[in-house]
DNA sequence: TAGAATCGCCAC
DNA sequence: AAACGTGGCGATTCTA
């Protein structure tokens, strides 16, 4: 393709012509080059701002933040739409050293994906994107080179060109997510993209002294488990030379311990955890070997390798945050997963508020089944969720006809397995396993959590049958998610009835969430205060501790709001507590 | 031998 | 052999 027209800005009278053009500009295409991808390590070189006429390259090593104040200003104002591919990635740099909040982003990469309605074969860099709807291959290769000194011909016409593409782009774009009936969403993900800016710049606080004695807690109780293992399993097996040690069988390797357990006369099929969960009982060996799986996940996963993402600059973990991460629209984090980290007290005190601060730990309750309750506007759901009595209590007296206090330990544990397995499209095998019942009783149990909540058993077969006659469904944002199943496989239509009962559900869980990062983004926004981490229904703040309790406040309001937005036969609750570290207290 | 595929397990 | 949905990721095993 032809090189856009272009203007190298480098001295401040230079800036005051360009801004009269792109103040008049509905849509500004957005880029930045920079020094390197870490924000905190590397510095934006170029800003290019595109209209339809000119793109403006301004060259930021030539201008102190204060002269350019009026373009800042252009770029926190909604007046106009910035278009920008993967608009965190910008929005980060230019919060961080020019200290601007965008305002306006319209992201091709976000928008892209969700044209893309849930395939996991599209990918969506701009390079491809622009190829699916512009038919136009972009040369990508200046995109590595080296941003920090003289720059080039070639690199500030694919500077201007990487910006300018971008106003096409968003035209087409905007056509299809309209005639996709996805505007909605879009909006509702575009407006989310500074909160995750936000919260992958401030990072989160780990307390590297605790992580490392936690480490080591494991490591040893790892190895003394090891130690006992071979030696039960050492048992079965012929003996060596002399010179020989006697042979250590590898107990990450699922073969060679199914062998080894065979020697010792336990024959499985498999080692995954589910069998062997049934013959932890009858063996003790088994039940080592579990232990020893459980430590060692957590020396590989959740051991000294997480240490490695603290940055050197900041002393904090910035994770990366991908914001449309499922094809129902969670956020999912990587490098590391601080969506996984393991639940106990032990990990997760270690993630705590630094000396005069605290962390606000805020999650939505029950969010999944308010949202079943109110789809499928089910009576005693609903009335469920109104007395504010604990659900699974609730659930359990409805099922067995019993008063709220007549409800037994065992009863209430029986009803919290078949709330959280509903949504998942859970069946009779399922249940069974999970409560650690029989298949028949499993049976029962179902019968009558749909006898005591019959709409929500009709709006469950339904969802599943659109689902299978459809090949789709939708989030309340609209989201949309083209199943790739095929309803005349018997394993895959029954796949695709399980896909169509939850997908709605958490979905609509990730359109609340991702409000509720925005309100309580936008909230925070003039506290010391700044979400960290966010784990599906859960927001974690950091703030001086001097306004804890004013943030919390702020918090749960935000979240509410977004809830309530979404929901309107239910209430919307949130737990939040001020805390010195990520528990619930 | 590097990268892909698989297993297994952590979270919500 | 599968089972209850969505992921990330480490170790082992397979494959070009």
């Amino acid at each position: 393709m032809n090189a856009p027209d272009y203007r190298l800005i480098t001295r401040p009278e230079e800036l005051a012509s360009c801004l009269e053009a792109l103040w008049t500009a509905p849509h500004i295409g957005l880029d930045t080059e920079t020094t390197g991808l870490d924000p905190h390590t590397s510095r934006p070189r170029l800003l290019q701002l595109a209209t339809p006429n000119s793109t403006y390259l301004i060259d930021l090593f030539h201008f102190p933040t204060e002269a350019l104040a009026p373009v800042l200003e252009l770029l926190a104002s909604p007046h106009s739409v910035k278009i920008a591919h993967n608009a965190k990635f910008d929005a980060k740099f230019l919060l961080k050293h020019l200290g601007v909040r965008l305002e306006g982003v319209f992201d091709t990469y976000l928008a892209s994906q969700l044209a893309s309605a849930g395939s996991e074969i599209d990918r969506h860099s701009l390079e491809l994107v622009t190829q699916r709807y512009l038919n136009i291959q972009l040369d990508k290769t200046a995109q590595l080179s080296d941003w920090s000194g003289e720059l080039a011909a070639y690199q500030l016409e694919y500077a201007a060109r990487d910006a300018s593409i971008l106003m096409p782009l968003r035209e087409t774009l905007q056509a299809r997510l309209e005639e996709m009936d996805l505007m909605v969403v879009a909006r509702l993900e575009f407006d989310c993209v500074m909160s995750i800016a936000r919260m992958e710049l401030a990072g989160v606080y780990l307390d590297v002294d605790l992580w490392r004695a936690q480490v080591d807690r494991v490591r040893v109780t790892h190895r003394a488990v090891a130690d006992a293992l071979q030696q039960e399993l050492g048992r079965g097996a012929l003996q060596m030379t002399l010179f020989d040690e006697s042979p250590q069988v590898n107990l990450d390797s699922p073969q060679q311990v199914r062998d080894a357990l065979a020697r010792i006369g336990i024959d499985v099929e498999g080692t995954s955890e589910w069998r062997l969960n049934k013959l932890a009982n009858e063996y003790p060996v088994i039940q080592d070997l579990l232990d020893y799986r459980t430590l060692s996940k957590s020396l590989s996963s959740y051991g000294e390798g997480v240490l490695d993402f603290i940055n050197q600059d900041t002393q904090r973990i910035h994770a990366d945050f991908r914001q449309i991460g499922t094809p129902t629209g969670r956020i999912t984090c990587s490098s590391p997963s601080l969506q996984q980290m393991p639940h106990a007290v032990e990990y997760r005190s270690c993630f705590r508020a630094p000396a005069g601060r605290k962390l606000i730990v805020a999650d939505f309750s029950q969010i999944e089944m308010r949202i079943l309750a109110d789809f499928s506007r089910d009576r005693r759901l609903i009335e469920a969720f109104k007395s504010g009595a604990d659900l699974h209590r609730a659930t359990a007296s409805q099922m067995l006809g019993v008063p709220l206090d007549g409800v037994t330990a065992l009863q209430r544990e029986k009803a919290k397995g078949l709330n959280y397995g509903i949504v998942y499209g859970m069946g009779a095998e399922g249940l069974a396993n999970r409560i650690g019942s029989s298949l028949t009783e499993a049976e029962i149990l179902i019968q009558r959590y749909f006898a005591a909540y019959p709409e929500v058993d009709r709006w469950l077969r339904e969802a599943a049958d659109r689902a299978v006659n459809e090949g789709r469904c939708r989030t309340a944002s609209g989201r949309l998610w083209i199943f790739q199943l095929d309803p005349f496989d018997r394993q895959q239509a029954a796949q695709l009835r399980r896909v169509g009962k939850n997908a709605p559900i958490q979905g609509t869980g990730s359109d609340i969430f991702k409000r509720a990062m925005t309100l309580v983004d936008e909230a925070l926004g003039k506290y010391d205060a700044s979400v960290v981490n966010s784990i599906h229904d859960e927001i974690v703040v950091e703030c001086e501790a001097g306004i804890a309790r004013t943030t919390l406040q702020l918090v749960s309001k935000a979240m509410v709001d977004a809830g309530r937005e979404f929901l309107s036969r239910v209430p919307v609750v949130v737990d939040a507590v001020v805390s010195d570290a990520w528990l619930k207290k």
